[in-house]
DNA sequence: ATGAAAGCGCTAACAT
DNA sequence: ATGTTAGCGCTTTCAT
């Protein structure tokens, strides 16, 4: 038996190939008696279009690429990109998209995977994250017309992304930790390709200066978003003896504790610590950390809305979403002023 | 300016629209010196020939899948996954394939996305775990002629499935905990929709049955691979007052080594403890576990091989590789014979 | 409302 | 070695 082709549904129900055609595709024009005989033979047949015929013709697979610029390694240990990715995963199968994740075994692998993606057209559009600013990739998606997402903002007015208040939130935590009587508020920051780290970095800034706080820079070290990280931070910044340390993640932050740990230093007695992001290990930490919590699972959700949002119009305005960040205070700080 | 097409090449290049698909096919039957124009032409251009046509016409898309019928939550918090995609990613990046992983926000999901797998035609062939056998997607897969391949065994002799050595590790671990002395051996089993679970219990029942120990249905408690069920399960084994535990995953053993440390039981001094895996947190444990090593990142290296064997060949025989196993004595184990 | 026919961009069988 | 032609399965004008 030769494959089921529309041609042959059409045979069987004695119309011609065109309104088979409509009739799947919901065209108008089809008579409602007619329409009834073409899907009981579909139903009797079990006739499935051929998906990359549909995909020629009418530029639609209903499937969504996801691309995370890291190593599997690195993703699969980061518990913000686990609840990111739930966040994706879930909005997509609710719409009945398929979310196919592009891995990469080493970050180095990206110069062989981003021509695939920008040629290959096997996904309707592409959420991406932390891609730095005027990185080739965005370029191609431009220059592709490949309909996208951005997860972090980016100055590109042509681009459309999600992006949580990383500015206000640490802006927050800063001011609170000042309120509270602290004098030398150390940051560790998160790896510097992210525009969240850079944020996260000026919104500390921002709010030292704007209570006249000098900028140390004794009390700004780098970090990379891992345990470890936050762990090597704090060692090179107790010699410089900060009151108060405030870590672009809740993992540094958890290195963090575990250096303080390790030194004999009591939190928050002698060192408050916050976070950012209060993911689940934030609140399991010991003390339980005081942090800025963002809505990580919702970023995921609105980045495929946003997306299928502009999958589904023709003329669509760039769009940028900036969610509201929630400052979480727990047992890793306390108040100097008393 | 239109698309760049097939045809547009060849009038710049003089040549037919044949002999250009022939020169992007690496087709034999082309002079040299016209392959050199052609080439140039397309150089010259940028041309890239249109993804979604090749597919239609050549059947390959240089994409794999992978489906991991579990909950993103439940893979990305399983080490044993991370190590087995990397594996995976690893192996067909190097053969210039994408790898599209599926993502299930929780796993009634399936439903919806197995037919959409079964009928997408977007990817040459897929990869798949701990399915059970005649799962409706298997008999999908075979119903539709997609190549796949299994890690885990399989009953069906048509399915080319990756496995390891379970009954074999089994045996051995539990073999080791007999000849050291060991009276009374618990086991906590995995998640029963898994061949390996089973054959982890059988490899298990099979070291006692061939030594002549009696088989102790309260020694045999059930467990689903995540360390709380270790905790859990050990907990229940208590009263039967085990001297050695058998636990079918690294994870599920550290569930057993921290209900132990709670009890007060010391290990291995009163009560030895092995694991499967050989993960790195294995060695992390305290004390480090003497376990059953798998090459799991081996596995998932030899599955894409596997897979790309089959699209590449008409004629492919079902292939059935099962890996060795190690055994791996660490410090979580004593004798008692002396 | 329906059908005929052209077209999508490519491959491959068939000529020469 | 190269060109001509048909064909893949569908959508979409353009007629009627």
């Amino acid at each position: 038996m030769g494959k089921l082709t529309l041609e042959k549904i059409a045979e069987l129900t004695g119309v011609s190939r065109s309104t088979v055609s409509r009739v799947i595709n919901d065209h108008p024009n089809v008579k409602s008696e007619v329409r009834e005989r073409v899907l009981k033979v579909i139903a009797q047949t079990g006739y499935h279009s051929d998906p990359i015929t549909r995909l020629q013709n009418n530029h639609r697979s209903n499937v969504l690429g996801l691309l995370i610029p890291q190593s599997t390694q690195a993703i699969f240990t980061d518990p913000y990109y686990l609840h990111l990715i739930q966040g994706i995963t879930q909005t997509s199968n609710i719409f009945d998209y398929s979310l196919s994740l592009f891995l990469l075994h080493e970050e180095k692998e990206e110069d062989k995977l981003y021509p695939r993606i920008l040629q290959n057209q096997l996904f309707d559009g592409l959420i991406t994250t932390a891609i730095p600013a005027n990185h080739p990739l965005i370029l191609g998606l431009l220059a592709n017309n490949i309909p996208f997402v951005l997860i972090g903002r980016h100055e590109n007015p042509q681009i459309s992304f999600i992006d949580v208040d990383n500015l206000g939130g640490a802006y927050t935590a800063t001011t609170h930790l000042i309120r509270t009587g602290h004098q030398r508020i150390a940051t560790i920051v998160g790896n510097i390709k992210n525009t969240a780290s850079a944020d996260r970095l000026q919104g500390y800034k921002n709010a030292l200066g704007d209570r006249g706080y000098p900028i140390d820079e004794n009390l700004i070290r780098p970090g990379d978003f891992t345990e470890q990280s936050g762990y090597e931070a704090t060692q090179k910044l107790l010699p410089y003896q900060p009151d108060a340390i405030f870590a672009a993640s809740d993992t540094m932050a958890l290195g963090a504790l575990r250096a303080l740990r390790e030194a004999k230093i009591t939190v928050p007695n002698e060192i408050s610590v916050v976070g950012f992001d209060d993911l689940p290990h934030a609140v399991n930490a010991n003390p339980a950390l005081t942090t800025i919590r963002q809505p990580v699972k919702a970023t995921g959700n609105l980045a495929v809305e946003l997306l299928l949002d502009i999958l589904s119009n023709e003329y669509h305005p760039p769009q940028r979403i900036i969610l509201p960040t929630e400052f979480v205070m727990r047992a890793s700080t306390s108040s100097k002023t008393k």
